[in-house]
DNA sequence: GTAAAAATCACCCAAAAGGATGAGGGTCTC
DNA sequence: GAGACCCTCATCCTTTTGGGTGATTTTTAC
C-alpha cells in the first residue's frame, strides 16, 4: 500500500509541473485564442497519453516490486530461529503452516487446542511482521527458516 | 483485434466529443478567460482519468502476461494450464496469491470487484482440488504453474 | 451469427483466520 | 524467590476465506 502514495505524489507533482508549464505557455508562446480548439485538444492529447503511461506505471509498477523481494537469490540461511526470537514450537507449528495445514490440523497433528495453534501463529506473524500466513510462509523462506 | 478497433474507436469519439463540448462551453457557458489555468486543469484532469481509463481498456490484459514470462523463463504454463482448465485470469489471480495478497488486495491491483476475485480463487481451488489458498500455492508450483 | 467459454459481479451463508488481552503453569537463571 | 521465557488455553471480536448459486456481459471459436 506504500507504493500507491509514492505513485499518486509523484503523479500528482507531474501534472502540477505540468499545468504550471501550461500556464507558462500561455503567456509567453502561444496566445492564439482564436484557437482556443487547438489548444485543449493539445492539452487533451498530452494528458491522455500522460494517463495511459500513469495507468501503465500504476498498474505495471506493483507486482514487480514484490517479485523483486520473494526471488531473493541468496537467503541468509543462518538468521535462525534466535535471531526474530521464534522458538521451536512456533517453528513446528510454522513448518505444518507451510504444508498447507488449517489451524484445526496443526491442532490435532501437535495434540493442541485450536486457540493455543492460533496463540502461536499470532505470534509468529507479527514475528514475522506479516499480516497472512502466505505472507509468513513466504518470508520464513526468504529467512531460511523453511526450505524452499 | 476487434475490440482494440472498437475500442479505439470508441475513445477517438469520446474524444471528439469532448472537443466539440469544449469549443461549445466556451463560447456559451464560460468565458473566463483570466481562469485559464483552470480551465486547463479541469481539461488535463478529464483527459487524464480519461487516459488512464483507455490505457487500463486497451493494454489492460498484455503487461500481466508479459511480467510473468519476463520474470521466469521457461513456465510450461500453456501446457499444465489446458491441462487443468485454469484460464489466464485465474492464473494472474493465482500469482498475486502465491506472494501472499489478501483477495482484497488482488482485487485492487486486478481492479476487480471483491467478489470476482473470490469467484476466480475458488475455481482455482476446484481444479486445483484443493481446499485452501496454501495448499492451492504449493500444488501450483508441484504442477509448474508456479515457480518454485 | 450462434454457441461456448471466460470474465465479471452479486447475494447468501458458514467456517477459518487473525488481533487483543488475560491467565495459569512450567523451566531456567541470577 | 523473582524475573524472564515458554507453553498452554481461554474469551471476545473482527476480518478473511471458502462454498454455493445465479446473472450479465465480453470474448472467443466455429
Amino acid at each position: 500500500m506504500k507504493n500507491h502514495w509514492s505513485n499518486i505524489l509523484f503523479y500528482g507533482l507531474t501534472l502540477g509541473l505540468l499545468l504550471a508549464s501550461l500556464q507558462f505557455l500561455q503567456y509567453k508562446w502561444v496566445l492564439l485564442k482564436s484557437d482556443f480548439e487547438w489548444y485543449g485538444g493539445i492539452i487533451a492529447l498530452l494528458f491522455t497519453v500522460l494517463g495511459i503511461w500513469a495507468g501503465q506505471q500504476w498498474k505495471g509498477k506493483k507486482p514487480a516490486l514484490v517479485e523483486q523481494t520473494a526471488q531473493h537469490p541468496f537467503p541468509p540461511r543462518d538468521v535462525n530461529m534466535t535471531a526474530i526470537g521464534i522458538t521451536p514450537r512456533e517453528l513446528q507449528v510454522l513448518q505444518l503452516m507451510a504444508l498447507g495445514h488449517s489451524n484445526q490440523e496443526i491442532a490435532d497433528l501437535l495434540f493442541l487446542s485450536l486457540n493455543t495453534v492460533k496463540t502461536h501463529i499470532s505470534n509468529l506473524l507479527s514475528k514475522l511482521d506479516v499480516e497472512r500466513r502466505t505472507q509468513a510462509i513466504l518470508k520464513a523462506k526468504t529467512l531460511g527458516l523453511l526450505p524452499k
